[in-house]
DNA sequence: ATGAAAGCGCTAACAG
DNA sequence: CTGTTAGCGCTTTCAT
C-alpha cells in the first residue's frame, strides 16, 4: 500500500533490475522485450520485479543502440485557428504511415516566437515543418543540416518550402465577385494596419491590375477581430457588396458582423474566404472561398520532407520548393 | 555546388568531426555547444567542418549523458473534430510552460486504435495523455510505470484520470429545455445505434428520473452525420421540439438539418450542443451548449501528469481522478 | 586551451 | 536457456 518502491532518488537501470533477479542484464532485456530464448517463469518474475521496481528502459540508450526513430517536428503558430488542426492532422497522419513520430509545438499563446519553438523542437527532432514566418532562415541555420520545410514563406531559405500562388488565388476571387455584380470591395487582411500580408499585396495588385477600387482593411485574426472590422466597415463604406478576407475564420466572423449590420449575405454583399477549411460548410450561408486541399498540403510537406531525408530531393533547390494553387469552391456566400 | 558531403551511409559522427578537423571530440563538444574552454578560431573552423559534413549530434546519445528531458504523448482520436484540437493546444501550452515536449498521435484516420497511437508513443516519451476509450487499462499496462492520465473514461484503470458528471450536464439541459418549454425530445448520440454512449446513458438516465420521454437517435460523430439524422429524425418524429446532440459539432451539423427540413431554431425546435468549443459562436443560431473550459481540462490534465510524474500524488488513488463539470452557456439555440 | 579516460543504459553478437 | 563482451555517440571529470 504504502511502501512505494524507490520513489526518490535515481530511476532503475536494467543493472539494478538484474542484480534484484540475480540475473544478467540480456535476460533482462529478454524479458523487457518479450524475446525468445529465455523461460517463461523467468521472464515473469523479472517483468514483475522490474514493475515493483518502477524500472522504464531509457528511451535514449535504447535509441542510441538501435538506431534513431524518425522524429519530425511540428511547429504551429496557433492550434485555435481550425485551419492548422486540419493542417497538422494531415501531416501527423502522413508521418504515421512512415513510422515517424511527430513533435508538436504551438507557438501561439504566452510561448513566444515561431524561433522559440524550433529551439525547443531542435534536441528533439531530425527535420522540422512549419509556418515559420521570416525567422524561417534562422529556424534552418539553427537546425543546421537537418531540413527544414517552410509553409507560406516564398521567400525563405529553407532546404524545403510549400508556397501558394495568391496571385492567382486573388484573381479567382475578383472574378467571381465581377461574375455576380460586385463592384465595391473590399479585402479585410490579417495584422497591423501598417503591414499588408503577402495574401493582401496579392490581392491588391490583382485588383489594380484589373483596374478596381479596392478598400482594404486590417483586423486581427479571430472570427471576434474580424466581426467587429466588419462592423466598422459597413459603418464607414456603407455601399460595400463585396468582401474578400485572409482566410475562413475570419470570413466566418465577417459574416457574422454583416449580419448584425443588418447586411444580407450574399445579396447585399458577398463573400469570400480564403483555405477550404470544414467551418465553412456548418455556417449560414456555407461560404464561398479560395479552397485548399489541406491533406494535399500536409501530404506534399511530408513528401517534401522524405526526399529531403533520403536525400533524393537536393536542398534548397528549386525542385524542393513547390508552389500550390487554391480552386474557388463556390457555395452560398458568394 | 554539387559535391554533397557524405550525402549516403551512415551520419557523421563526433569522432569523424573530430578526426577531420584534426581536433579531440572533447573540442568538438566545446565547439557545438558554444562552451567556453576553446579557441575563437578553432570553434568557428570546427563548426564550419560539421556544418559541411552534415554533422548533428545524436539526440539519443545526448539525453542518455546529459539526463532525460521529459516527453509526454498525447492521444488524440480525431484533430479534424475541433474539440480535440482545443484540448491538445491547452495541453502543449501547459506542458510548454514545464519545458516538456509532446509528442501527438492522432489515431482517427488509418492509423488505427487508440492503442496502437500508444503503442508508437511509448518508446518515446515518460507518460501519456488520452482519450483512450476502453483500451485504457491495457495502455497503462504498455507503459508499466510510467503514469497514464485518461479521459473520458472513469472506468479506466490508469495512473490518473479526468472525467465528466455527465448526470449533472444532463440534468442542466433537461431542465434548460424545460423551461424554455420544449417537451418533445430527442438526443442524438455519436456511435453505432446498438450501444448507448456514456454521456447517451446519462441524459436517458436522467430523462427517465424527472419521468421525460425521450427519442434516442444515433448518428457517426461527425456534422454531416449528424445533420441527416437530423433530417430523419424530424421525418419520422415531427413534433420533437427540443434536442440534445452527443457534442457541439453534431449539434451544428443539427442545425443544418433542422434548416433544410425547414424547422427554425429555437422556435421550432431547441438545441442544446455539448462542450462549449468555439465553433458554436460562429455558427446560426448562436449554440446553447453544455461548456467546458477546454483550457481548464488541459490544465488539470497537465497538473495531474504533473504530480504523477514527480511523486507528488499517489498513482491509482481517488485524488488523482478527477470529475468535471460542465455547465450551461445559453445562447440562441435554447 | 586542449586531450585522455570513463561511463551514461541499453542491446547485438557471440559464447557457453 | 542464460551470461559475457562490445560497443552505440556523447559529455563529464580530470590531466596536461
Amino acid at each position: 500500500m504504502s511502501s512505494s518502491p524507490g520513489r526518490s532518488a535515481k530511476r532503475a537501470t536494467i543493472l539494478d533490475v538484474a542484480a534484484a533477479a540475480g540475473v544478467s542484464r540480456q535476460t533482462v532485456t529478454r524479458a523487457m522485450n518479450d524475446m525468445t530464448g529465455i523461460r517463461q517463469d523467468t521472464r515473469e518474475r523479472v517483468q514483475q520485479l522490474a514493475r515493483e521496481m518502477g524500472y522504464t528502459p531509457s528511451r535514449y540508450a535504447k535509441g542510441l543502440v538501435q538506431g534513431a526513430r524518425t522524429a519530425i517536428g511540428l511547429a504551429i503558430p496557433d492550434l485555435t485557428n481550425p485551419y492548422f488542426p486540419a493542417f497538422a492532422s494531415s501531416v501527423v497522419e502522413m508521418a504515421t504511415l512512415r513510422g515517424w513520430n511527430v513533435v508538436v509545438d504551438d507557438f501561439g499563446h504566452g510561448s513566444g516566437s515561431s524561433l522559440d519553438a524550433v529551439k525547443r523542437l531542435s534536441p528533439q527532432v531530425d527535420a522540422v515543418i512549419g509556418y515559420l514566418g521570416p525567422s524561417a532562415d534562422k529556424a534552418q541555420a539553427l537546425l543546421g543540416q537537418r531540413p527544414v520545410v517552410v509553409l507560406d514563406e516564398p521567400a525563405g531559405l529553407t532546404a524545403g518550402g510549400i508556397s501558394f500562388d495568391y496571385s492567382f488565388a486573388a484573381g479567382l476571387a475578383l472574378e467571381r465577385l465581377g461574375a455576380i455584380g460586385s463592384t465595391r470591395l473590399a479585402y479585410l487582411d490579417a495584422g497591423p494596419a501598417t503591414l499588408l500580408s503577402a495574401r493582401g499585396a496579392a490581392v491588391s495588385r490583382a485588383a489594380a491590375d484589373l483596374g478596381i477600387e479596392l478598400t482594404v482593411v486590417h483586423s486581427r485574426d479571430s472570427a471576434e477581430g474580424a466581426r467587429d472590422a466588419v462592423g466598422s466597415l459597413v459603418a464607414e463604406y456603407p455601399a460595400v457588396d463585396g468582401l474578400l478576407t485572409f482566410n475562413d475564420l475570419m470570413a466566418a466572423g465577417a459574416l457574422k458582423g454583416l449580419a448584425a449590420s443588418g447586411r444580407s449575405v450574399p445579396r447585399d454583399c458577398a463573400v469570400i474566404g480564403m483555405d477550404g477549411i470544414p467551418l465553412g460548410l456548418l455556417i449560414t450561408p456555407e461560404l464561398t472561398t479560395l479552397s485548399l486541399d489541406l491533406r494535399d498540403v500536409g501530404r506534399a510537406a511530408v513528401d517534401l520532407l522524405d526526399g529531403l531525408l533520403t536525400g533524393a530531393l537536393p536542398p534548397y533547390g528549386a525542385g524542393s520548393h513547390l508552389t500550390l494553387r487554391h480552386e474557388l469552391a463556390i457555395r452560398g456566400s458568394a
